[in-house]
DNA sequence: CTAAAAACATATCCTTTTAATAGGGTAATC
DNA sequence: GATTACCCTATTAAAAGGATATGTTTTTAG
């Protein structure tokens, strides 16, 4: 899978943030709503706290905000946070791990598909999702 | 990781056949000259002969032939034949495991994603990917 | 005819990642 | 000062990834 929970929880959460803001969201309610283990979503919100994605209030009414504005975080910047890279091996390293880099046409293929999806995730903002329109359902018979 | 090595040996292996028109090309050869285990590389040309991707002739002098035209060959269809499909969990079932797809815009992230791979691998063809030619390494310092 | 080469077929194994669970500690409100 | 919620560390169960190992069968060359 090209996404893990962690990155596809964390992008939830960053969601409700964006769609909730200047009042705390607590965990517990964004575990319970979305049936999201909320042991296992406070160590996603770890990682995003200590990415600097989220400011974090304690104590009753506490809960978590997002520290910077939707408009300038990308979905990218979350995933990779973490996830870290999505590439293939061979992209990232710039070949060093490939001997055969220089004539691997295989290579070729896979900067492609790495530059594809950077594109998107590297482009699209929280903001932007929010604003989107959810679609409607289409079910498969 | 995006495509594991199952796939990505396929996809070099398959290169190799369709570089070798008309002549039986042997697992070991390619398994040594590219670094893979024997042992492994049969695993995946079973899965590619089931498929239907090559046709195979035993003995010595044996080996491994595309099944078809090179041309009429999507890298996407040997990915997928190695590694099943590549989306994410709710884009695959058209959001049947997702009891929140309904509202939900990750999930249009993750089908943005899905037919942005989609375009380039199920357009591009061996034939292709055997006409590029190889980028000049770029060495990172 | 036979021995080697090569595909075919199963079974097993080891490591890493994923996805949590568990249990407590710390800080800030009410 | 008790509650609420964040903070931290450790453990673990299951799955995936990436092979190894041990054969069997078929084909062809000598």
């Amino acid at each position: 899978m090209l996404v893990s929970t962690k990155g596809r929880y964390a992008l939830r959460m960053m969601l409700q943030l964006a769609e909730t803001p200047d009042k705390p969201v607590r965990i517990k309610e964004v575990a319970s709503c979305q049936d999201i283990s909320p042991k296992y979503l406070e160590q996603i919100m770890i990682v995003l706290k200590s990415s600097g994605f989220v400011d974090s209030m304690r104590g009753p009414r506490g809960g978590y905000t997002l520290a910077r504005n939707p408009k300038e975080i990308t979905v990218g910047s979350i995933i990779r946070a973490m996830e870290g890279n999505l590439s293939i091996d061979c992209v990232i390293t710039g070949g060093e791990s490939c001997p055969r880099s220089a004539d691997c046409k295989a290579h070729m293929l896979w900067n492609k598909i790495d530059a594809a999806v950077s594109d998107i995730i590297d482009k699209v903002t929280l903001q932007d999702m929010v604003e989107w329109i959810p679609e409607k359902r289409v079910d498969i018979l």
